[in-house]
DNA sequence: GCAATGACGCTCT
DNA sequence: CAGAGCGCCATTG
Protein backbone atom coordinates (compact mmCIF):
# COMPACT_ATOMS: atom_id res chain seq x y z
CA UNK A 1 0.00 0.00 0.00
CA UNK A 2 1.24 3.48 -0.53
CA UNK A 3 1.52 5.02 2.56
CA UNK A 4 0.10 7.95 2.57
CA UNK A 5 1.95 11.46 3.14
CA UNK A 6 1.96 12.69 6.13
CA UNK A 7 -0.25 15.66 5.21
CA UNK A 8 -2.86 13.55 4.44
CA UNK A 9 -3.47 12.75 8.34
CA UNK A 10 -2.67 16.67 9.70
CA UNK A 11 -6.20 17.05 7.00
CA UNK A 12 -7.36 14.54 8.76
CA UNK A 13 -7.26 16.02 12.58
CA UNK A 14 -7.88 19.34 11.02
CA UNK A 15 -11.33 17.87 9.82
CA UNK A 16 -12.00 16.79 13.41
CA UNK A 17 -11.90 20.30 14.92
CA UNK A 18 -15.18 20.95 15.95
CA UNK A 19 -16.62 24.55 14.89
CA UNK A 20 -16.04 27.21 17.33
CA UNK A 21 -12.61 25.82 18.73
CA UNK A 22 -8.94 25.96 17.61
CA UNK A 23 -6.29 23.88 17.58
CA UNK A 24 -2.86 24.33 17.92
CA UNK A 25 -0.39 23.62 15.10
CA UNK A 26 1.46 21.45 17.91
CA UNK A 27 -1.35 19.50 18.96
CA UNK A 28 -2.69 18.65 15.31
CA UNK A 29 0.85 16.94 15.05
CA UNK A 30 0.62 15.13 17.97
CA UNK A 31 -2.63 14.13 16.90
CA UNK A 32 -1.38 13.12 13.38
CA UNK A 33 1.32 11.17 14.96
CA UNK A 34 4.00 13.45 14.27
CA UNK A 35 4.75 15.19 17.68
CA UNK A 36 7.17 17.75 17.26
CA UNK A 37 6.28 18.23 13.91
CA UNK A 38 4.31 21.75 14.16
CA UNK A 39 6.08 23.28 11.38
CA UNK A 40 5.20 21.00 9.33
CA UNK A 41 1.56 21.12 10.04
CA UNK A 42 1.45 24.86 9.16
CA UNK A 43 3.27 24.06 5.78
CA UNK A 44 0.73 21.60 5.23
CA UNK A 45 -1.64 24.27 5.79
CA UNK A 46 0.30 26.49 3.21
CA UNK A 47 -0.13 23.52 0.77
CA UNK A 48 -3.43 23.02 1.39
CA UNK A 49 -5.27 23.83 -2.08
CA UNK A 50 -7.93 25.80 -2.52
CA UNK A 51 -11.25 23.90 -2.62
CA UNK A 52 -10.46 21.45 -0.03
CA UNK A 53 -12.73 20.81 2.78
CA UNK A 54 -10.47 21.75 5.73
CA UNK A 55 -10.94 23.87 8.07
CA UNK A 56 -7.61 25.62 8.16
CA UNK A 57 -8.90 28.30 9.74
CA UNK A 58 -9.06 26.25 13.15
CA UNK A 59 -5.40 25.99 13.19
CA UNK A 60 -3.87 28.51 15.08
CA UNK A 61 -0.42 29.04 16.84
CA UNK A 62 0.02 27.77 20.66
CA UNK A 63 -0.27 31.46 21.54
CA UNK A 64 -3.91 31.17 20.71
CA UNK A 65 -3.02 34.20 17.80
CA UNK A 66 -3.10 33.92 14.42
CA UNK A 67 0.40 33.30 12.32
CA UNK A 68 1.17 35.30 9.33
CA UNK A 69 1.98 33.97 5.86
CA UNK A 70 3.31 35.23 2.60
CA UNK A 71 -0.19 36.20 1.67
CA UNK A 72 -1.29 39.54 2.94
CA UNK A 73 -4.64 39.57 4.07
CA UNK A 74 -5.02 35.72 4.94
CA UNK A 75 -4.40 36.72 8.47
CA UNK A 76 -7.44 38.55 8.62
CA UNK A 77 -9.58 36.72 6.58
CA UNK A 78 -9.08 33.22 8.82
CA UNK A 79 -9.88 35.67 11.67
CA UNK A 80 -13.24 36.64 10.22
CA UNK A 81 -14.01 33.17 9.43
CA UNK A 82 -13.06 32.31 13.38
CA UNK A 83 -15.00 35.27 14.57
CA UNK A 84 -17.99 33.84 12.12
CA UNK A 85 -17.82 30.50 14.17
CA UNK A 86 -18.13 32.57 17.62
CA UNK A 87 -14.69 32.87 18.44
CA UNK A 88 -13.45 35.84 19.80
CA UNK A 89 -10.44 38.03 20.03
CA UNK A 90 -8.78 40.57 22.31
CA UNK A 91 -7.53 43.55 21.94
CA UNK A 92 -4.38 41.62 21.02
CA UNK A 93 -5.84 39.95 18.08
CA UNK A 94 -5.72 36.63 20.76
CA UNK A 95 -8.08 34.19 21.59
CA UNK A 96 -8.25 32.52 24.52
CA UNK A 97 -7.39 28.49 24.24
CA UNK A 98 -8.76 27.76 27.08
CA UNK A 99 -12.05 28.71 26.05
CA UNK A 100 -11.89 28.05 22.69
CA UNK A 101 -9.18 25.02 22.37
CA UNK A 102 -9.74 22.17 21.43
CA UNK A 103 -9.68 19.14 23.74
CA UNK A 104 -10.36 15.62 22.06
CA UNK A 105 -10.98 13.02 24.63
CA UNK A 106 -10.23 15.64 27.44
CA UNK A 107 -10.01 14.06 31.30
CA UNK A 108 -12.06 17.25 32.82
CA UNK A 109 -14.77 17.95 31.04
CA UNK A 110 -17.16 15.78 32.77
CA UNK A 111 -18.63 18.77 34.42
CA UNK A 112 -18.56 22.08 34.32
CA UNK A 113 -18.89 23.06 30.35
CA UNK A 114 -19.84 25.32 28.61
CA UNK A 115 -19.69 28.76 30.10
C1' DG B 1 21.22 12.13 -1.29
C1' DC B 2 22.41 16.74 0.75
C1' DA B 3 21.08 21.46 1.84
C1' DA B 4 17.62 24.96 2.55
C1' DT B 5 13.01 26.26 3.68
C1' DG B 6 8.97 26.87 6.75
C1' DA B 7 1.00 29.23 8.59
C1' DC B 8 5.82 26.41 14.96
C1' DG B 9 7.15 25.48 20.10
C1' DC B 10 9.59 26.15 24.20
C1' DT B 11 13.02 28.53 27.27
C1' DC B 12 15.68 32.32 28.67
C1' DT B 13 16.46 37.33 29.10
C1' DC C 1 4.03 40.38 29.97
C1' DA C 2 6.97 40.97 25.66
C1' DG C 3 10.83 39.98 22.68
C1' DA C 4 14.67 37.15 20.85
C1' DG C 5 17.15 32.69 20.00
C1' DC C 6 17.65 27.73 19.30
C1' DG C 7 15.60 23.23 18.18
C1' DC C 8 12.54 19.70 15.59
C1' DC C 9 10.73 17.38 11.55
C1' DA C 10 8.82 16.64 6.83
C1' DT C 11 8.72 18.43 2.08
C1' DT C 12 10.93 20.55 -1.88
C1' DG C 13 14.87 21.98 -5.03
Amino acid sequence: MKAPSSYARIYAVVRRIPKGRVASYGQVAALAGLPGAARQVGYAMAALRPGARVPWQRVVNARGEISARGEPGAEDLQRLLLEREGVRFDAAGRMDLARHGWRPRTRSSRRARSK
